[in-house]
DNA sequence: CCCATATAATTGATACATCAACGATTGATA
DNA sequence: TATCAATCGTTGATGTATCAATTATATGGG
């Protein structure tokens, strides 16, 4: 374990130090786990979708996905429904009222995101949002390069 | 949910995706789960350590700690033992032959880790570690003020 | 039309993290 | 010294993420 090595352990450690603390701290701010915040978010923001694209497109199991929902819709959070042209793909999109309940509460609760990213410059942000993609971009391709090469 | 936060909202949900990426992968390619690198990580710091430090410093409940520790005790990964002054510590230290054996581990997968952050100049990589202590330090920051305002 | 295949969603098994409660040991103090 | 509090480690209950297998539906080629 060399030393350029161990700055970047070190970084991977504290990158994973920073999600735990902040996925604590937002889900008792917020009232609701992260993977909530994120499926609802997706639905606040696309609408009506089928199932489908939120499971592919929500960082999350599908598996995952199906007990999110079916809790949700238990909750009356939102709507599930098939139509008539294909019966396997299931519909999703959020209860009117809890929309309205949803946006009012963000206003509420985006002071916690602000201050989370406080004494940030917005220039910071662009940057560190760039590293963030850049990590995640070398990390889809090292996982291809790997997958023959370990055991 | 202005503009503005929504910067900061995308990071938040970047930094979720981008470690849970980073988590799997780098399991796949170590053999272990990221908690249990963690520890041996620690382990191979520090040498010999009361369980008390481990479960302090290593971020993960203590609950979770006992139960890798037990199942790297009964592979051999680690050996336990108390001493005769306090009967309450446990003490902690690398088996001798597993600690030979995740140091030269280390080496062959040290490239994973560089890997993911390639494209990073030593500067960005300050730069970056620099940035998540940042956040850390506001999120529990942010923790305390709110412990009296949030229901 | 029948079959192979693909897609959508779900379930079961498993692993792990967290919280709360607990038992054991130690130290301090009245 | 008898007791109360603190510390250390563990366990049980619970929630949730993941993978693999499964069911139901749709589609396309012989």
């Amino acid at each position: 374990m060399n030393d350029s090595c161990s700055v970047r352990l070190q970084i991977f450690l504290q990158l994973q130090a920073v999600n735990k603390d902040l996925c604590s701290k937002f889900e008792t701010c917020f009232g609701a786990s992260t993977s909530r915040v994120e499926i609802l978010h997706y639905l606040l923001q696309h609408g009506e979708v089928p199932q489908s694209s939120l499971q592919k497109e929500v960082n999350i199991d599908a598996a995952a996905v199906t007990r999110h929902l079916k809790q949700l819709e238990a909750a009356g959070t939102i709507v599930r429904y098939k139509k008539a042209d294909d019966q396997r793909a299931t519909w999703v999109k959020l209860d009117d009222e809890a929309q309205r309940h949803i946006e009012q509460s963000y206003q509420e609760k985006s002071q916690f995101i602000e201050e989370t990213l406080a004494d940030f410059s917005e220039e910071e942000l662009q940057q560190f949002l760039h590293m963030l993609s850049k990590v995640s971009d070398n990390v889809s391709r090292v996982t291809k390069q790997h997958l023959g090469g370990e055991k």
